[in-house]
Order: C-alpha cells, then structure tokens, then sequence
DNA sequence: TGTACATCAGTGAACGCGCGTTCACTGATGTAC
DNA sequence: TGTACATCAGTGAACGCGCGTTCACTGATGTAC
C-alpha cells in the first residue's frame, strides 16, 4: 500500500521513460510529421527494441492520439498565459510563436486532418478551452464572437500559408503580413506594436 | 511515321487507360488523403494487377506529382474563368466551392505539406499564375499586392479551418463567415453579395 | 538479516501484412513487304 | 491477301522492406515474512 502521494522509484522510471518516448516521438514528427511516426524506429532511439514500447503505450494509436493532445494542451496553456490579463494582441503573438517553434506542432493541431482519425473528446474539451481563451481577449470589444472567429480565421491563414512555405519567394515578410492583420483589426489601439515588440 | 495530329488507336487507348488510373487515385486521395495512396490498390481498382501501371507511370512519385499539378492547374483554370472580367467575390466564391468540391483536392494544394516532397517547377509556375489571377482581381483597389495577399490568406484561413471541421457544432454558417469577410475587403461596393448569388 | 515469492521491464523470434518495384515472359495489336 | 516481324500492354512470381503487433521467455527490481 504505497503512499499514493510519493512515487515509487519504478513509477518515477516509468514515468521518465514514457516521456523520453514521446520525445523521441515529436522528433520524428518534427522532421517527418505524424503520418510517419514509427513505433520501432522510435524504440531503435529510445535504446530498446520495438515491442518494449508496449509496456507505455497501447500501441501506435495512443501515442499519435496522447502528442495530438499535447499538442492541444500546450497551445491552450500557452494563450491562457499570455492573454492574462485578456489581451488581443499579446495572445496573437503568442500563437505566431508557438506555430514557428513547431510547424508540425501545429499542424497536428490545425493541419490536413489525418484520415480516418478521430480525435477522442478530451481534445474537444480543450479546443474549446482556446476558443474560450480567444473569446476572453476579444471580450472588451463588440461583437465578441465574430471578432474572436476573425481573428482566429485571419492568422490561421497567414500561419498556415506561411509554415507550408507558400510564401517562399515572395519577397515579403511575413511577420509585416501578421502585424498588419492585427493592426487591421484593432484600429488604432496601439496595441499591435507592443505585440511585435514582444515576439522579437 | 503517323500523323503528327491524328492519334492511333493505340494512343488513345494510352490516354484513355492514363486518364482512369488517375480517376481511381483521385478517389483515393478524396477518401483517405494523399499519404494513404497506393499504386497496387489502383491497380486492382482499374482491373489489371501492381506492375502494369508502370506502364503509364514511372512509379508512385510521378503519380502524385500528376495529381497536384492537376490540381493546381484546375484551381488556376477555375478563378481565371471566374475572374474574368476581374472581380474579387467572384473569385474568392469561386475558390470556395472549388475548395468545398473536394476537399482533399485543397489539402493537395494548401494543406499541410507531404514530408520530404518538394513539388516541381511547372507547380511553382502554377502557384504563380494563381497569384497573377488574384493580382488582376485586385488591380483596380490600391494597394494591390497587400490586398491581393490578404484576401488569400483570410479566405485559407476560413476555409482550410472549415474543411478540416474546426467549425463543426459551434453553431453558426462558414458560409456568412465567409461572405463577412469578403464585405470587409470590399466595403460598400455591394459586390459581395453579388457573389453570393452566384454561389447560391 | 536473509530467504521466497511476485511484479514487471525488456528481449528475440515470429506472424501476417501491404507496400513499391524488378524481371522474364505471354499474347494480342500493329506494321512492312 | 497472306506472311514475318516488331511493338507493347499486361501477367505472375519474386524481392526486400518496414510496419504494428503477439507471444513465450529471461532477468532484474521490489515486497513479504
């Protein structure tokens, strides 16, 4: 009967092990993205042989399905912190930047979706955190919600072109394409710069 | 030493046996995306077994590149017929319904990009007579470029979040999401809705 | 403290699968005389 | 018109690959007395 607030040595190993797995995992995912996530090649990494993974994970499955809400949970988180308290601008930038630090990490979330998947209902839960966040940061300007979907349609657009590469070439910086949308829909706040300021 | 300009038989069977092959793949994109494309599953499809399609294909690259610069191309043919004379809400409800056509054609073009494929040049020329398209639409509102790059992004962005089902169960129509944003591009000109219509 | 047992992480072999692709070959279609 | 040859679409077997997953097993770690 072990105390359930301390952990065991072996529940502590399982617990670093379950992580370095899922590291290994965006690894590949980073560099190859999630439709070719490979259990044994991440085994090969992680220093032990293919069917070791399923003392962790039920099988290939889970692990997409556990990073895809990872994914969810840290954009939730990461809004959450930079839009308190609620901010428009801030928040915008907060997601530019966590789309760039990862573009495979976003679009796990907001990318072609995967056929065939279907995302279990905690990633709907937290889907919905990140709207509610949205929804807060546009509170003080009406109407709320069309503003929140604007601006969450708006950038989405400029990330998703942008990290896909659709820019390349062009000879323009994105980053002026995003600010300039901010600025477009919140006229004369100011508020944008400060964003910029914030993301450099 | 045949007619340069009449076919044989033998060249039209070609074409025509080319021309379903590519149907059957399309299918497949359209069900299970582009990743998920498999030479011997059309194969069987089409009524004949694995290696004969090479025959028509070099192998399931050329295959694949068929498909996107197909796609690209119908895109650049549907908004410059739509866009002629040049007209933003034409075009912009023309790219719509072409996107809701099929979705996963879109994805092919727009969606998150296949891992270790980089498109060739006749796609990038493509990409590029696209944008002429959406230039031309533009030309007659100052500033042109931001204007052009805009509309694309805002219009991605509402439908690429649309198709992947980010909208499902919140309640409102893509469609007057859509149309506002067109209204906000192009204010009191009115012309919006006439797009609408033709949509309709 | 030591001994007996239970737990469980990890291994290696194996299964079945479908994939893309090659190769030697058959048989029908077209061409030349 | 018929005969001899060339072209080429399509087949079936085979190769090698990597995948996810199962299974029986070993060996180390932890627990109970």
């Amino acid at each position: 009967m072990p105390d359930t607030g301390t952990k065991t040595p072996r529940e502590r190993y399982r617990t670093q092990v379950r992580a370095e797995i899922k590291e290994r995992a965006w690894e590949q995912v980073a560099s190859a993205g999630a439709s070719a996530l490979s259990l044994n090649a991440i085994a090969k990494q992680v220093g032990m042989s293919g069917p070791a993974l399923y003392r962790y994970f039920a099988g290939r499955d889970e692990l997409i399905t556990e990073l895809i809400k990872d994914a969810y949970q840290s954009l939730a988180d990461t809004l959450r912190a930079a839009s308190a308290p609620p901010a428009v601008p801030a928040l915008a930038h907060a997601l530019r930047r966590w789309a760039l630090d990862d573009p495979h990490r976003y679009f796990l979330v907001y990318g072609t979706p995967v056929p065939g998947y279907h995302a279990p209902d905690d990633v709907t839960v937290i889907a919905s955190q990140i709207m509610a966040t949205l929804l807060d940061a546009c509170a003080a300007l009406p109407p709320v919600l069309h503003l929140a979907l604007t601006l969450w349609t708006r950038l989405h657009g400029i990330l998703s072109l942008e990290l896909a590469g659709h820019f390349n070439g062009m000879g323009f910086d994105p980053a002026l394409l995003f600010a300039a949308e901010l600025d477009d829909l919140l006229p004369g706040t100011g508020l944008s710069m400060k964003g910029i300021a914030h993301s450099a």
